[in-house]
DNA sequence: AGCACGCCGACT
DNA sequence: GTCGGCGTGCTC
């Protein structure tokens, strides 16, 4: 900036000064920066509302001044501190603060607990709908400065074309105008202060999602006898697709092409597609039924009792309500919420996934009316942010919704209910990796609510705390009106393997399937995820295709003929011959859905079977229609992955059976066990749900198997005897806090170096603390992407001392080869 | 991340 | 001799 530009600029100043966070940087870089304000923007900003803590700014940042979005986080008057040379914030992006003063200690809470940037977490607490793109426009300055005499050509061209421009342009426009120009050049003239820079928001809500792509004339041209003639080979595959097809959305193009997103953006540029704005996702319509009064059994007047006892005390308090299967969780909950609502307080009630919980959301609905507001997936952008500002607004007293929920800016909390809390949804799997449990407990703590945490088969570390009494325990040990608990038949596969190889079915499975038809009864078999579950083996080499980007094995995918990577989402078209040895025969690697289907079909020829995983589930509103045909009877059996296990209450279903249990019981997690467990009784809670008794079936090689045996037994507390000694005896959680980081890069000697660096320091750093630090090992997944990957575990006794010492390390171990990512069980 | 600065090889 | 490769450090 030259000199009498700067002079001008302290002229306006009045000595204050903000700290801000910045988006994009790495976590070494990720602190307080410091910006002088100007009168003109501290003042007025659109609506007349002063600058204040919450809200985003425009800031220049780095040392080429590129413009980057940046929250405030404090303001100071006075002389700023320090002894370096402020610069200037370059625009308020907001007219009132995103986040309340409320909201941003509790993202600087998650910064120092999940070592992420801050911004990261603003990002997740905050609707898509908020985050317009910045755009960055360039005028030439009002007060033009002299120019200097190093003044390129180039940029007297580019002056001289903004001299007839008043409206500022964006560097797309100029580059029309003067096509050789770079960024960089205008953000030279800017500090120059001969240009002036403003960064503008693009506030329209839009919705990727809603987006159908097709076709236009202009593609139709290409085709010559039906083969189209694009020089592109992915652009020609998409046009091909396009045509069979007809309109899809860009994720149903990548997936059945195998293209990555770039041909569909070309083509669209091209004006070889168009899109076309559709309603893909509706708001759920619920008939608003007429309102029932809640009536409770004894055991729950016992809970809900206790509960409100709790809910009314002044501090924070943590309950876990553990009902088995159809106990009826949900009536008390619903009465404990109306009741918390009675004293004024709001409520925020958080399940694992809306789509599978229509009947829960319908109850709501109906029982209290329109200050529900509903925040999960499933919603458009559009909506979610329609939903965010109600709530907002303060009109909403009860928010339900998935993980991210817990962060709606709902005011005044009493209540957090966390439904299915051991469900691993409420871990985020990606940066922040919150779990929503942790932040719930933050604002319980804050606002002196009560956390309820809600379970037919309650998380270890749930129980665990419950018997140590640091949390009150109610329970619900009995099935809900009429209903009884189904039998659990286990079924030997080993018995069966001897007697003649067979397949997914075992004989006896076979025989109740057939035997349920006879009184239109219906059965829901579940087989493990899909993951592993269906990759290919070349019959003469025993050659598994792999990722080429992943160390993972490709999955075959019947219906488009491809191999796809459930890691990456590579694929390509099934190899006809093996690439190892010439082979031209294959066999299909473990179970899927679709080969359980057509088993089942060559066993009994005329079943009705209805398939549900994710692909049969990928169209639009699929999903519940599945389920809908199913309901009315128009199916026998209904065959899926996990998502069937969960909450679906169908009178019919006599008969629910677990495929492959043993599948569920090798996971390297050691959470694995707790959730093969819960999967197992859930599903064993689909059978007999009204007054037709059912049958549990799980198949198995392990009979022996202590989970197993308490799935027989249908008994959480036999399950969790075992398993808690487990933990003790491995010194896992919720005994030791778990640590594991992982350290990914593109070249594997780097990344294992690094690991090995950052092991010796932080067994230096720990020196004198119980501590296990294990590893470097490669990952499970060892390579992603084309990234490396090792994995350190830490298992410490007295966590809360070392998080800081620990931190501290991990918050400068990442180098521009290698990057890390931290998960931290407690 | 993304940029500027700085130190080495192949080019007019 | 300089243009430009990418390895390194810093960002109020």
């Amino acid at each position: 900036m030259t000199d009498s530009r700067l002079e001008e600029r302290i002229d306006s100043l009045s000595r204050k000064t903000v700290r801000v966070c910045v988006d994009s940087i790495t976590l070494s870089a990720d602190r307080l920066y410091e910006y002088l304000v100007t009168e003109e923007i501290s003042g007025q900003n659109g609506k007349g509302m002063k600058l204040c803590p919450g809200m985003r700014v425009a800031v220049p940042f780095g040392r080429g001044n590129v413009i980057r979005e940046a929250i405030v986080i404090s303001l100071q008057d006075g002389q700023p501190t320090g002894e370096r040379k402020l610069k200037f914030i370059q625009n308020v992006l907001d007219t009132e603060p995103l986040l309340d003063e409320e909201s941003l200690r509790l993202a600087a809470h998650l910064r120092r607990r999940l070592h992420c940037p801050f911004y990261t977490i603003v990002r997740a607490m905050l609707p898509a709908g908020v985050w317009y793109r910045l755009q960055v426009k360039y005028r030439l300055s009002e007060k033009p400065v002299n120019l200097g005499a190093e003044i390129s050509i180039e940029e007297l061209a580019l002056l001289e074309v903004l001299k007839n421009v008043r409206e500022p342009m964006l560097l797309r426009e100029i580059e029309e105008l003067v096509p050789s120009i770079q960024e960089k050049t205008l953000r030279k003239l800017t500090a120059d202060g001969i240009l002036e820079c403003i960064a503008e928001s693009d506030t329209t809500v839009k919705d990727k999602t809603s987006k159908l792509i097709l076709p236009t004339e202009k593609a139709e041209e290409c085709f010559e006898e039906g083969i189209c003639t694009l020089r592109s080979a992915p652009q020609r595959k998409v046009l091909e697709f396009l045509r069979s097809a007809g309109a899809s959305s860009a994720k149903e193009i990548m997936y059945y092409t195998g293209v990555s997103e770039s041909p569909i953006r070309t083509l669209l540029k091209g004006k070889y597609l168009r899109q076309e704005q559709i309603e893909v996702f509706r708001r759920p319509e619920f008939v608003r039924t007429d309102r029932k009064a809640i009536t409770l059994n004894e055991t729950q007047n016992i809970a809900f009792k206790g509960l409100k006892e709790l809910a009314d005390q002044k501090h924070n308090n943590t309950a876990l309500l553990y009902g088995v299967t159809g106990s009826g969780k949900t009536p008390v909950y619903m009465k404990l919420i109306e009741h918390v609502l009675s004293t004024g307080k709001n409520v925020i009630m958080l399940v694992p996934e809306i789509s599978l919980t229509p009947q829960l959301m319908k109850q709501f609905f109906a029982y209290f009316g329109d200050c529900v507001a509903v925040m999960h997936s499933a919603l458009s952008v559009g909506e979610r942010y329609d939903e965010y500002k109600r709530i907002k607004s303060g009109v909403v007293r009860v928010v339900i919704g998935t993980r991210s929920a817990v962060f709606a800016p709902i005011k005044n909390v009493g209540l957090i209910v966390i439904d299915e809390e051991h469900e691993h949804t409420f871990r985020s799997e990606e940066p922040p990796r919150y779990h929503a449990r942790d932040v719930a407990r933050y604002i319980c703590f804050r606002s002196s609510a009560l956390l309820l945490l809600g379970s037919a088969t309650p998380s270890i570390e749930s129980m665990y705390a419950a018997k140590k009494g640091n949390i009150k325990l109610f329970t619900l040990p009995e099935r809900y009106g009429e209903a009884t608990l189904p039998q659990v038949v286990v079924s030997d596969m080993r018995k069966a393997m001897r007697e003649r190889a067979c397949g997914v079915f075992s004989p006896e499975l076979i025989e109740r399937i057939k035997n349920l038809r006879r009184e239109d009864n219906q059965a829901v078999l579940m087989l493990n995820r899909r993951g592993s579950s269906r990759s290919i083996r070349c019959m003469e080499c025993c050659y598994v295709p792999q990722c080429i980007r992943c160390s993972v094995s490709m999955a075959h995918h019947g219906e488009n003929g491809r191999l796809i990577c459930h890691q990456c989402g590579y694929s390509e078209i099934m190899i006809d011959k093996c690439p190892q040895c010439g082979g031209t025969h294959f066999e299909q690697l473990g179970i899927g859905t679709q080969q359980a289907e057509r088993e089942l079909s060559e066993h009994i020829p005329d079943i009705r079977i209805i398939r549900m995983d994710s692909d049969s589930t990928m169209r639009k509103d699929s999903h519940s229609k599945l389920l809908e045909s199913f309901g009315r009877g128009e199916a026998d059996v209904l065959i899926g992955t996990q998502m069937i296990a969960k909450g679906l209450d169908f009178r019919n279903v006599t008969l629910s059976a677990v495929l492959d249990a043993d599948m569920m019981l090798t996971s390297p997690d050691y959470r694995g066990t707790e959730r093969a467990f819960s999967l197992m009784m859930q599903s064993a809670g689909r059978a007999g749900r009204r007054e037709k008794p059912g049958i549990a079936l799980i198949q198995t090689m392990t009979p022996e198997n202590d989970v197993i045996k308490a799935v027989q037994n249908q008994d959480y507390m036999e399950f969790y005897r075992c398993e808690i000694e487990q933990r003790r005896a491995l010194r896992l959680p919720p005994f030791y806090d778990m640590w594991r980081i992982m350290l990914s890069g593109r070249v594997m000697q780097d990344v294992k170096d690094e690991a090995k660096k950052l092991k010796r320091i932080l067994s230096k750093a720990l020196e004198g603390h119980e501590v296990d630090i294990m590893g470097p090992a490669p990952a499970e997944i060892f390579k992603l992407s084309d990234r490396f990957r090792f994995v350190i575990t830490m298992r410490l006794k007295d966590g809360a001392s070392c998080r800081n010492i620990v931190g501290g390390v991990l918050e400068n171990t990442e180098t521009r080869k290698v990057t890390i990512g931290i998960d931290t069980y407690y």
